[in-house]
DNA sequence: TTGTACGCGTTATCAA
DNA sequence: TTGATAACGCGTACAA
């Protein structure tokens, strides 16, 4: 008995090799000649030991590369030290900079990050949901605030601190982003006040996604403001493959539109490369608006007239939220501001 | 005494509303009418049990929305059932599809893969590996041959099953990815099929990277294989703002060269947007050519010609390839091939 | 086929 | 300030 208990035992030398069981802290606490409180101390709260078994212990750690055990350290704490994030998708580089930030940020107070990304599937969704509540995510950062009811019967049931990051319209839940709907408002209004009259809108799905909603509600707010007729709206995808299409449909109609707004980059640049295919001239015949300002918005010929998102302070800004929540509190905060990029892709409406 | 065992007492009136312990296993067990046992086989290994159990078990578990607590799961089992990537940078969509791809992968056999990026750091790469570590990873996919010897001995140490990705030149070790060298061959040859002599490489710094060392022999080969001098070279980041730079610098040179090969299609993005702002015409003044062949690359004007990279079959291969190293088993298989893409941005030498 | 009891490696509590 | 010991929640021999 107590065998399993004899760390001292050579490798049996009958035996295979097999992977070396890795130090546990009562190695440490062992050759550092102290006990395993004073070891578990003297790494995680050092100031409640004195100097002298302080630098022993670290010594020791140093000497047999010991690296705490992760899952029994949450078992122990009760608490995982990490927070997982949900992205619709991994595949815009808009998204790719705000997790990056929010990583930086939950890094500086020793939090991981679990990135996931469902492509826009509800059952994916859910899946990714119940794995990071398996890992006991401490936290959850969900991107939008229209997310699968399931999915949110879930966070609930488990009680995880969770924020909602990147939208923030005037009437929806608190969250961590801007307003897409008054920054629609804001490119709308650039063409009208360029003279554009016949407008079609390239337009995401609304379907669980509060932010394509808010942008066609922009859109609408403010053609209807100028007394135009609704525009002609087309419900694609977010790439730039629906927006090659999306041109194509659009200038099939007669008469045909002056101003394409897009509602993303990614759409904005298949439409303008579509565009040229079929030598309609940017802005002369038609203007083409995106929405993101990633950085190859401005790369394009011509360059794309967008609007400007704040992407690493919304991302640096949901790290702050997440953690305040986690911590009990919660943060407040305005909406972040956009803002309309004037660029060579839209100009004055044809006569 | 065991009063910590009696689950059924009652919130305590006057205390704080506190977070509700989460069901443990137990409590789906006692639901369910069955042992600890027999509840936990009837989950993670139902082919044990006999139907009935295995249905009353499913059904206490669902009432009490359980999810598995994996912390406690990965101390009994001694394997986290998740997987460490590694990447240079997050920033570059090349490697969002290779992520994606190998996630998608990992989750095929119940893996959680965690992503981190280190940004060209080599502090921040130890602290990478530190907390991969920490958090037990049963593998680790590293993106590239050439990193960071402490980091490597990290890993060494902690016996973790590793393997390398992206990169696969002749003489290194096995790795899931394809030849920098030889692709860039392609293109080389290509430029001087064309006609040009003066040729310039925007190179990514090569300290570290023996992608883009392989990048720089593959041209290095070609050109003095057809007697060509050496081109000038300039090492530079890998991005868009590099580009810019390296353009400028490039055609400050008298003569100046007619062509300029960059590393990535990040670079050459910049690269011919700065062109266009200086006035030159590509590809009559000058040729440009990118590797990657991101989305975008077939989206500016004119078209860049790079080298296709397989990134999704590289991500999956990469996951196969750590599925079998945490196995024991190990996998060898060919560099994938790449494909010189010819775009609008290389023509002929001018005269 | 099921139930019991122990171990996984750490932190927290409580006495000393 | 330190040391002993009881959790933390699950898997799995082993016995029944």
């Amino acid at each position: 008995m107590g065998a399993s208990d004899n760390s001292e035992e050579a490798p049996s030398k009958s035996k295979v090799v097999t992977r070396s069981r890795r130090p546990r802290l009562v190695d440490v606490a062992r050759l550092a000649g102290v006990s395993l409180g004073s070891a578990s101390r003297a790494l995680s709260a050092p100031e409640l030991v004195k100097p002298k078994t302080r630098e022993a212990v670290r010594l020791a750690a140093a000497h047999l590369s010991y690296v705490v055990d992760g899952a029994a350290r949450s078992l122990a704490l009760r608490r995982s030290l990490s927070v997982g994030v949900i992205l619709p998708t991994i595949n815009n580089p808009i998204f790719a900079d705000f997790v990056h930030a929010l990583q930086q940020r939950l890094s500086e107070d020793n939090y991981s990050l679990f990135v996931s990304a469902h492509e826009y599937s509800r059952d994916a969704e859910t899946l990714i949901v119940e794995r990071l509540l398996q890992r006991s995510v401490d936290g959850l950062v969900l991107l939008g605030t229209d997310q699968d009811r399931k999915a949110m019967g879930q966070i609930a049931r488990a009680e995880v601190p969770h924020i909602f990051a990147w939208s923030s319209e005037e009437n929806s839940r608190i969250s961590v982003g801007f307003s897409n709907r008054r920054a629609m408002q804001q490119v709308t209004q650039h063409l009208i006040q360029l003279g554009h009259r016949r407008i079609t809108l390239l337009s995401g799905h609304t379907e669980y996604n509060e932010r394509a909603r808010a942008r066609l509600d922009g859109v609408l707010d403010t053609t209807s403001l100028a007394g135009l007729d609704a525009p002609t709206t087309i419900f694609s995808e977010f790439s730039v493959e629906a927006g090659r299409h999306g041109l194509r449909e659009a200038m099939a109609k007669t008469p045909r539109p002056t101003a394409l707004i897009c509602s993303t980059d990614l759409m904005a640049a298949g439409a303008l490369s579509e565009a040229a295919i079929m030598g309609i001239k940017v802005p002369e015949e038609l203007s083409i608006t995106g929405f993101d300002n990633i950085e190859f918005s401005a790369l394009l010929t011509p360059q794309l007239t967008t609007v400007d998102v704040p992407t690493v302070e919304i991302g640096t800004a949901a790290g702050d939220a997440i953690l305040a929540a986690m911590a009990g509190k919660s943060i407040e905060r305005a909406p972040f501001p956009t803002r309309l990029v004037v660029r060579g892709s839209t100009g004055p409406a044809p006569k």
